[in-house]
DNA sequence: TGACAATTTGAAATGATTATTGTTTAATCA
DNA sequence: TGATTAAACAATAATCATTTCAAATTGTCA
C-alpha cells in the first residue's frame, strides 16, 4: 500500500503538482482500511483545510483510480468508496452497520469453470460477503 | 426463476393489486438474463404501454426487490442492474462491452476464512470477474 | 356497476458526481 | 528571489440516476 510520499513521487513522475490540497489526500489515504467514500474524504480534509472543494477530492481520487492507485469499489447502492489497498482482496459488509472490511486474497480463491474460461479472460475478480458483524448480531 | 404467473401469484398473496404495466414488467424479467438497468426494462415496456412512466418502473423493481424475486445488482458504476435469478450465481463483466453474464454459483466457491467466521456472520455473498469476453479479444 | 383505496403518471426534488469558469498557486528558470 | 505560465483551486451550475409527491386514473370487491 503507498505512502504519501509514494504518491508524492508519483505524481511527480507525471508531472502532476503537488498541492497542499492533494498530499492533504495522500494522507487520508496512507494505511486507511475503512473505504471511505469521497464524502467522507472531504470531511475529514475539511478539518485541516476548511476551503477545500468537493471538486478538488473528485477530482484527485479520479486522477490515482486512473493511475491505478486506489480502487473505486461499486458494492455500496448509495455512493461510491475509496480503498488505497489495490491488491487483490475482498470485502465483508455488515448489512447492519454498513462497515465495510477486508478479506485477504489467499484465503477466498474463486474459480472460473473451464467452459466460461474459453470465453471469457478474467483479468481481476472481486468478492463481496454480504452478513451481520459480532457487534450488530449481540444488539439483535 | 419465476414465471410471471408466479409472480402474479405473489403479488395476489401480498395484496398488490396486478396492473396491465406489472404484469408487462413481470414478462420482460421472466427467465431474462439480460441484468437490464431500469432504464432497459422502461424502454422495453414503453413499446407496449407508451405512457408508461420510470416511476412505475422503479416502484415494482422496488416491491420486486423487497419481496427477494429479483436482485438489485450493484457492480456497475453508472446505474444499477436487475436479475430476476435470485440462486445464488455470480458474474462475469466484459470490461470492453459491459455485458455481464452469470456464472453458476457451485464451481465458484469462495471460502471466507476461520478467522473472519468468528466475527461475521455470512448470508449471502457475491463474486464480480471483470476481464474481457471473446469477441472483444477477436477485435482488439 | 360503483366506491374506495391502491396505483399510475408527470413533474419536481434529491443526492452523488461532473463540467465550467474565473482566480490562485506550484514549479521552473532567469 | 521574482516573473512566468500551465495546472489546480473554489465556487457554482449542470447532469444523471433515482425518489418523492400530489393529482388523476384504475383494479378490485362488494
Amino acid at each position: 500500500m503507498n505512502t504519501s510520499e509514494d504518491l508524492v513521487e508519483k505524481f511527480r513522475n507525471r508531472n502532476y503538482k503537488i498541492t497542499p490540497q492533494r498530499l492533504g489526500i495522500f494522507k487520508i489515504l496512507e494505511g486507511n482500511l475503512d473505504h471511505p467514500s469521497a464524502e467522507d474524504i472531504f470531511a475529514t480534509i475539511k478539518e485541516t483545510y476548511p476551503t477545500i472543494s468537493f471538486t478538488t477530492v473528485y477530482k484527485t481520487l479520479d486522477i490515482l483510480e486512473k493511475m491505478g492507485e486506489v480502487l473505486k469499489i461499486t458494492i455500496d447502492d448509495e455512493r461510491k468508496h475509496y480503498d488505497p489497498n489495490t491488491y487483490t482482496h475482498h470485502h465483508i459488509i455488515c448489512l447492519g452497520c454498513n462497515k465495510i472490511s477486508d478479506v485477504d486474497a489467499e484465503s477466498v480463491n474463486p474459480q472460473l469453470p473451464d467452459g466460461i474460461l474459453q470465453e471469457f479472460t478474467p483479468s481481476r475478480y472481486h468478492v463481496s460477503f454480504y452478513g451481520t458483524c459480532k457487534d450488530c448480531l449481540s444488539k439483535q
